[in-house]
Parts: C-alpha cells; sequence; structure tokens
DNA sequence: CATAAACTCTATAAAATTTATAGGGATTAT
DNA sequence: ATAATCCCTATAAATTTTATAGAGTTTATG
C-alpha cells in the first residue's frame, strides 16, 4: 500500500492540475479540500518542489503551482520520490538497490529472479499512468 | 516492498518445494538456511499451516511439508496472507476495503479509478508467479 | 513410562517507520 | 511596516514490524 504521504502528494498533484489556471495555490486550500494536516502536507510539497514537480512562490499571494506537463508526472515517480522502492525486495530495486542477507547468492535465487519480472512488469504499469490519467476520470 | 515476514515465508516455501521428497522439515533447518531467528520464523510457518500451504507433524521427528502443489501457490496469496492488501490504496483493494477519509467521492475520484486498473493489472501478474516459478529459477 | 524433540499458541518487548506537530526564518505584496 | 506565505529542521506521537519468551501439547523411542 501506499503511505499517506504519497497519497496526500496524489491528491495534492490532483488538486493543482485541476487548478492551473491561478497562477498559485495555497497549501492551506488544498489541505482543507482534503481534510489533511495542513503542516504535513507542507513538507509533501516541499518535497514535491525539490525534486522538480512543481513551483512556489512565497509571501502575500504565493503559493504552489504545477511546473510540469501533467503527462510527464508518471506515478512510478511520484511513489519512488516518496515512499520508496516500487520492487518488492531491495535485492531486485533499480533505485535502491541492497542485498538481502539471508540470500546467499543473488544470481542461483529464484525469488530474485522471479522479482525481478515482477518489477519490470510492474514497472511497466506504473511508467504508463501518468497524472494526467488522474486528471481525466475527475 | 514486501516485508521480512513475506520474504521469510517465500524462502520458507522455497526450501520445502526443494525438499519435498523429505517427509518433514525442520523450522531449525530453514532459519539456519537463511539465518532467521527461529522463533520468527515459528509464527511464519504456522500461518502458512493455517492457511492451508503446511502440514506439520508434532514430536519427536515432527516439522513441516509442503501440502499444496508449488504451482498452487501464487505469489499474490503468500502477499496478501502475510502482507496485506496488494492494492496501492485501501479504497480500491479487494479483500480489506475501506474507504479514504480524505475522499469526498470515489466515484469521482480519479486517482480512485487510476489505482482500480493499477490493482488489476498488478494482480494479474502476481497471479501469474507461483512457488513453482521460484523453483525453477533455483 | 520417562525423556527429549518438535510443533502450538499467546503475550509482550524492542526497533523501526510513518505520521504529525512545532516554531523560528526568509520573502513578498500592499 | 505588516501580514501572508513558503522554507527548513527538529522533535514528538502513533503505528507497524520485527523479534523474543515461555508455558503448552504431542510424539517417537529406548
Amino acid at each position: 500500500m501506499l503511505s499517506k504521504k504519497t497519497k496526500y502528494a496524489l491528491h495534492a498533484l490532483t488538486y493543482l492540475g485541476k487548478h492551473r489556471e491561478n497562477k498559485t495555490v495555497l497549501i492551506q486550500d488544498i489541505a482543507e479540500e482534503h481534510g489533511i494536516s495542513h503542516k504535513f502536507l507542507e513538507n509533501i510539497l516541499l518535497e514535491l518542489r525539490k525534486a522538480g514537480y512543481l513551483g512556489s512562490k512565497k509571501g502575500k499571494g504565493g503559493g504552489y503551482y504545477l511546473i510540469k506537463e501533467p503527462k510527464e508526472i508518471p506515478l512510478s515517480r511520484i511513489i519512488r520520490l516518496l515512499d520508496g522502492p516500487i520492487a518488492l525486495l531491495p535485492c531486485v530495486s533499480l533505485n535502491y538497490y541492497e542485498p538481502c542477507a539471508e540470500c546467499k547468492s543473488e544470481v542461483q535465487c529464484g525469488i530474485n529472479k522471479v522479482m525481478v519480472q515482477v518489477r519490470d512488469e510492474t514497472l511497466k504499469i506504473l511508467e504508463n499512468k501518468s497524472l494526467q490519467d488522474i486528471l481525466d476520470g475527475e
């Protein structure tokens, strides 16, 4: 399951996607719309900005806005950013690889081999769905 | 990512699958082979037995053994049993459904719609891979 | 029939992670 | 000048995961 952080990030991105005509959107507005803690959401939006998905404007009249095309924001990226690996095991993660302590040899491990396949097929799904698909369903 | 519980379960099932000629296998043997805590693994095997994948024999000379064909043990089942939902959000889980607090209307939620698709495609992958596939890779 | 070997079951403790809060700083419009 | 707003880092609270503990129960065997 996705963490609340990722779930909230998706809600925030969706909200921002739906309000692209506005110059900026307040954290507070998104938080209220979904009943999310302002401060918790603040941290999430900060991460999304640092990762290059959002722009922000400080000071009075400031707020956040989307700086990428919704089409260019695949689910895989958002999940990786906030939740970490998409792979089911560390030993098959492309972006967060770590060996599994209990496994003597990766090349001889049937679990590893199957999980590589699962990872590749899962990635295909998540790279192929973007914020645009979410917006299309609203 | 899978929990250690699920990962250990997969190792245990693999071990049992590789030793089907034996009448029984000791918890201790599996634990040692993979450097897993005996007691932790004990709880996991108990769950697998209660769920109908393993049989056990008590007392001296006892142990665990596989009672299902490896082909009949899909990854999806093992993951659900030990880790819970496969869906990325509670509001699209088939087996562990819960509404999302921050979402006013599921039928109007674009996130929900996309996640239903992701769930269905992910399930296809995980239902289609079984312990047999793991054993084939060993 | 005594003993040791093994699984059974439930409770609890420890560790790690996730979720949430807090508050002072910096910037900007008016 | 002031108020609004994002920026940043630290810490607290809650939850979940991981691990341990120990008293049962069953069974093979000498």
